[in-house]
DNA sequence: CCATTCCATAAGCCATTGCTTATGCATATG
DNA sequence: CATATGCATAAGCAATGGCTTATGGAATGG
């Protein structure tokens, strides 16, 4: 797939706050559909909906099991959206101490 | 303004392409409406319309200089995004080499 | 002053989007 | 098999979004 079409898909499935609680409720654990259709308060379809556009936004997978389908994040997901912000690195320059930070505790 | 509510801004900000143009554009310098119109093929409205948009999320800001608005990028207008991004580390570790890297380039 | 330039805002239009209900396929279960 | 469960997809609908043209205010220049 196209580099900049992808990174369209991200932001645009990004944009969405429902879809993006769906994503960080993965963050926290892979799901079946109907446990983030209990979760959230919208019909099961749509749930389905939210989840395949993060899928062609290549931040989440999922697998069957059974009748159950599995979803979960793709870790190399956010990959795009980090190198485009890296991208504008002169903007966030302030930012580095706050990743320094941040490399430290990864370090233990 | 609460916090969420300005991640919800930035998201749906640079979830329209021409918008994230209109943004890396003024990273390369800041511009005056009119100069934005000329390069972008679209009304001067739209380009106000986004300008506005990408203003209420923080990431640009304009002054008045005599019948023309400059605008250019708020430099800490991305940090909300980075955030967001970090809050989810255990999902881009992978990146941290990419980062040290970067750390390494900014030492000089 | 009067005309011109630059910009923001209003109003209206069309395309997109996120939701719903309806439906059908796949898998498990009796 | 027959029924039930889990999920994806289709169709339709209301809301949203980005564009346009039209208009008016702010600042400059003759």
């Amino acid at each position: 797939m196209d580099e900049d079409q992808l990174e369209d898909r991200i932001f645009q499935a990004l944009a969405d706050p429902r879809r993006r609680a769906i994503f960080e409720s993965l963050t926290r654990g892979e799901a079946a559909v109907s446990e983030l259709t209990a979760r959230f308060d919208i019909s099961q379809p749509a749930v389905s909906q939210h989840l395949a556009t993060l899928k062609e936004a290549g931040l989440v997978s999922g697998r069957r099991e059974g009748r159950r389908v599995i979803y979960q994040v793709e870790p190399d997901g956010l990959r795009p959206l980090v190198d485009w912000i890296t991208h504008y690195q002169a903007f966030w320059t302030q930012h580095m101490a706050r990743l320094e930070r941040l490399l430290e505790e990864m370090d233990e």
